[in-house]
DNA sequence: ACCCGGTGTGGATACGTTTTCATGCATCTC
DNA sequence: GAGATGCATGAAAACGTATCCACACCGGGT
């Protein structure tokens, strides 16, 4: 079978016409009324469809939008990457994916690729800095930056939570409740979370209670046990993201610590299983299929004004795992 | 700022070559090694990077890879998208991601938007039947399904985990436990499972212990909490899906059924989750990651001759979710 | 009658690459 | 030494589309 794909000289011939009308016609140009019939019919009856490479060949760039996150397995990032898919569909444009691993080598490597590829709108969740993104930029690649930014990348426009307030309100709950020894555990990437830590505990603040993970579960796991073990005194402990709340779950249980008898637990980011924990967890829920949402709009729309950065609020979603600050644990 | 992008061209008349020479030396064709230096070395110099766009419309084939699931929020399809994404980076190829929500004419659409982008190789978790799949294979697209097949569609290669021994193992478990009333709980497009438990369980199969959800949250848990309800002396439950696992666990606690005690479960997926709840959940693994590596290679490894089928073992993890046959269970 | 602006149309070109084909040169064979 | 064989090379032809431009035509103004 050699069957050639139809293309739009048949169309042409076949509507007798020339090519520029119909690719006029097809592309909503001008047209008379019959012309335009007579194509569109021929079209639909050699069900033409027009190929996506010439067109792109032509004017110098592929559609589609590149969608670069660190770890499509995350919840938090399938559920962005499901926003942007939805809006890109309904724009019937096609979705590159490409995971970073947070590492900000593969990104370079894969914007690299991006750029072959004649992609000229990336939407990101940047793991690497200014640098890695200056590429892009000079490319002149409209780019959007969703739930956190790139160091020293203020230009370019980026759809976030608001980690601030999320941050602020968790901590206000968890001080409400009496707790004064509150850990912060952390992951890559969100400055934005600690600082609002930092600053919301204000005096209370103790800088041993603040660990940093890499991105992987086995540190994220390692980091919480040593903090839990170290500091027998801590109260409270807020997962700057569902690994690190799935890390401090596990942790806990291996010591034999009572959630939340004996440790208070705020998590960053509410996942299905939150729920499924007994007990379930409270959660700062961050709208993460929105993020995704908005901001394949605004790599959509581009060419309108540069938009300010959009920032989506945060809920605290109180459920059962934080309770007032009982007894200082006592060793087992 | 009008920098146009370095050609093919530009390397050419600066090494002082022909074009066609550039592009096999960078294609790896013949070439003096002089030649070959001088052109390499100026690619560099300018840091010259082939145009997919060029090379895509002159073999009439965008490169990269097609991805069709039902749910990217799904972490085994997450999983298994990024064992293609893995295997697909180390060939260089990017990957167009579309979600089809298990959805027939969503997939038929998306498969329409591949063939315009020139995508000439599809990995996909089908949702729709052999029809939707014709377009794709007349179009000569080299297809590899995932996870499950395409009803009718036997023609197509297909890496999947097997499901019929997994779920012989995990039924053998449960009837070596002393359950004889065991239910199945099964989602859309997983008749391998179905007819697995049918068979596995023999005489004891009891028609009013299978039921089916669709793809939802909500029609699982509704299903679930429908069959506990309406068979409180069913003893145990095999959970088709992670989607159908947490309706079950969701609706168990609802109705104050102690797991184990009163209700043992298997569930099909081991996710993250399935360690924290209480009781761990026993599951049935799969090699999520794997079957997408694998489907990602099969799909590059094309040209070669159709490789048969490929099946993925299993493994039954037993962790604390199931327990010895009690006594009926008693109303409240 | 003439010109002029507007509109619909098709020919031709360019986009950047790969691949075919012919050419030239060097080496090998009889 | 003549012909054959091999290899490196560049000119040119596609690939399918969008767009520039020129042309024809039509109506209304002077």
């Amino acid at each position: 079978m050699n069957m050639r794909r139809t293309t739009i000289k048949d169309v042409a011939e076949a509507a007798r016409v020339g090519v520029a009308t119909v690719s006029r016609v097809l592309s909503g140009g001008s047209a008379s009324p019959e012309t335009r019939e007579r194509v569109l019919s021929v079209a639909a009856q050699l069900d033409y469809r027009p190929s996506a490479l010439g067109r792109n060949l032509r004017q110098r760039r592929s559609g589609g939008i590149g969608l670069l996150l660190p770890d499509i397995t995350d919840t938090l990032y399938a559920r962005l990457a499901d926003g942007v898919l939805t809006c890109a569909r309904s724009a019937g444009e096609p979705v590159i994916l490409g995971a970073t691993g947070d590492d900000e080598e593969r990104e370079a490597e894969l914007i690299g690729m991006l750029l072959e590829q004649g992609v000229d709108r990336v939407i990101a969740v940047p793991s690497g800095d200014g640098e890695t993104w200056a590429p892009t930029l000079r490319a002149g690649l409209t780019t959007v930056f969703a739930h956190r930014i790139a160091a020293g990348r203020d230009d370019v426009p980026a759809v976030l939570a608001d980690d601030r307030t999320g941050v602020r309100t968790a901590v206000d709950y968890l001080t409400g409740l009496g707790h004064r020894r509150i850990a912060y555990l952390g992951g890559p990437g969100q400055e934005q979370r600690l600082s609002a830590f930092r600053q919301t505990l204000g005096p209370l603040v103790d800088e041993e209670l603040i660990v940093l993970a890499r991105g992987t579960r086995d540190s994220a796991y390692a980091v919480a046990a040593g903090l839990f073990q170290h500091r027998p005194d801590l109260t409270a402990v807020l997962a700057g993201g569902n690994l690190l709340g799935e890390a401090a779950v596990l942790a806990a249980r291996e010591l034999d610590l009572r959630v939340p008898r004996d440790l208070s637990l705020v998590m960053f980011d509410d996942v299905p299983w939150a729920e499924l924990c007994s007990p379930p967890l409270t959660v700062i829920a961050q709208p993460a299929q929105d993020i995704g949402y908005r901001a394949a709009e605004l790599v959509l729309r581009a060419g309108a004004r540069r938009p300010r950065n959009v920032l989506l609020p945060t809920e605290l979603i109180v459920r059962g795992s934080c309770g007032p600050r009982g007894t200082s644990r006592s060793p087992r």
